[in-house]
DNA sequence: TGTCAATATATTTTCGAAAATCGGCAGAAT
DNA sequence: ATTCTGCCGATTTTCGAAAATATATTGACA
């Protein structure tokens, strides 16, 4: 595994969170799309290192529900759907609304400092890079998920954090899905704005309705792309037969 | 290792899930203490198997929450405290409280009846064995999940339910630890049957606040031994001088 | 005596190969 | 034709040993 150094500098001392690191953002951003299988050996070659670091990934990625297990079976990346997508909008409504309120209720200038710093990042960056395709544009990723988690940051409950955060990363997912599915990505900057300025003036309520139709409006445009892209189609051998 | 069989009569097949279930309740019951540190060697002989499924079934649940990494340091069971089990609490009765309201919306005549049943078999079995010492009854712990399980089990939401139960797992290790503590354990039977019925006649808000005064009640009483039991004195090798 | 560097030991991490398991295929029996 | 049985290749799972890393110990030097 060649050593990528990270944006914050920091370079992953084990291979293991290398990998993990790795394989999360492949998933998330779906250059390992839904469903799809994966092999130790595949993954092996994928990144040049052995079986073990990359079972453990996996393993971590499983608990985190990115990925599914079957006993002697293998891995595979969790598979998309309606149902899937539904239910985790419907949770996620729930726990980033609350998140935002516990963190309007406790946050202080640092905070507000972070959520002004954070918004003013993501506004300067766009879903996609128009060169190769519509691909995802990796810095918009990181950009959004750090608006997201500034806005909560102030909430004061490291696991309510946690929750937020890995729910988060399982929409992305569905996003970034979107995007590959060519659907024109809508433009929310102007709904960032308003969390952020709902937040910074203490609206708690306003905040959270806007964040409940933020995630809602999300969701309709990402279901709309869904029965295309979402399952692979189960291929079975033919036997050469026509 | 030995093929241990379930309750439910199914065997694990492979290695590291075995290991995972029993290292897993070995957390939860305190048999491995909070902050004790988990060398892969010494695990080896506990279990009987190899490095391998150890780490793999350590990594699972260091994304649980249960088990802290520090690369290249190893693996230590994740500390207990005051501070910890507050945010825990906080977090859970807030998540406790909506996938209860939930089932209460949903739930059908099956999950009336599986409460039930939950119920009646969770009345049936004491905190602790009074044989040796005053060890965690591993069938009490099982049936009060259980029962909690049932109780929110139709809030119609796999991510709520899973969030909720794994918050459910780091509580129980408080109580755990707090019989341990010799801390004689309070009977919270009626709360449970109170819980119980308000659920089933419908009554969400009453079932919401009894849980919360549940979840409130067990954490005072927890909190109270947690000084003494909490975290193992760190201890330096002392060059064999007094 | 105290501090620092160098060495030795313990532990984690990683690899490569052996063992176990699954799914498919061929051939026998009904 | 259909079901069953046993074999074969592919894949997962597990082990044991090698490499990498942290921690403890020793000894030199001020």
């Amino acid at each position: 595994m060649t050593f990528v150094q990270q944006h914050d500098g920091a370079i992953e001392p084990t291979v293991n969170a290398q990998v993990f690191r790795q394989l999360r953002i492949d998933i998330v951003t779906c250059g390992l799309m839904p469903n799809e299988r994966l092999r130790v050996e595949s993954l092996r070659e994928r990144y040049g290192v052995g079986g073990s670091p990359i079972r453990e990934a996996l393993m971590r990625l499983e608990a985190e529900g990115l990925v599914i297990l079957e006993q002697n079976k293998g891995f595979r990346v969790s598979p998309a759907s309606r149902e899937h997508l539904l239910d985790l909008m419907k949770t996620r409504v729930e726990i980033e609304g609350l998140a935002l309120r516990w963190s309007i209720e406790k946050g202080g200038v640092d905070w507000e400092a972070n959520l002004l710093a954070a918004y003013h990042r993501l506004s300067h960056q766009k879903k996609t890079v128009r060169g190769s395709g519509n691909e995802v544009n990796l810095v918009w990723f990181k950009e959004h998920r750090n608006f997201h988690s500034a806005l909560t940051a102030a909430c004061g409950s490291q696991h309510l954090m946690g929750i937020r955060e890995n729910l988060f990363a399982q929409a992305e997912r569905y996003v970034a899905l979107s995007i590959i599915s060519k659907c024109p990505p809508r433009n929310d900057d102007s709904e960032h704005e308003q969390m952020m300025r709902a937040a910074l003036t203490r609206n708690a309520g306003r905040a959270v309705q806007l964040m409940t139709d933020h995630i809602g409006r999300t969701n309709e445009r990402v279901v709309k792309t869904l029965g295309a892209a979402a399952q692979p189609i189960k291929l079975r051998r033919m036997n050469g037969k026509p």
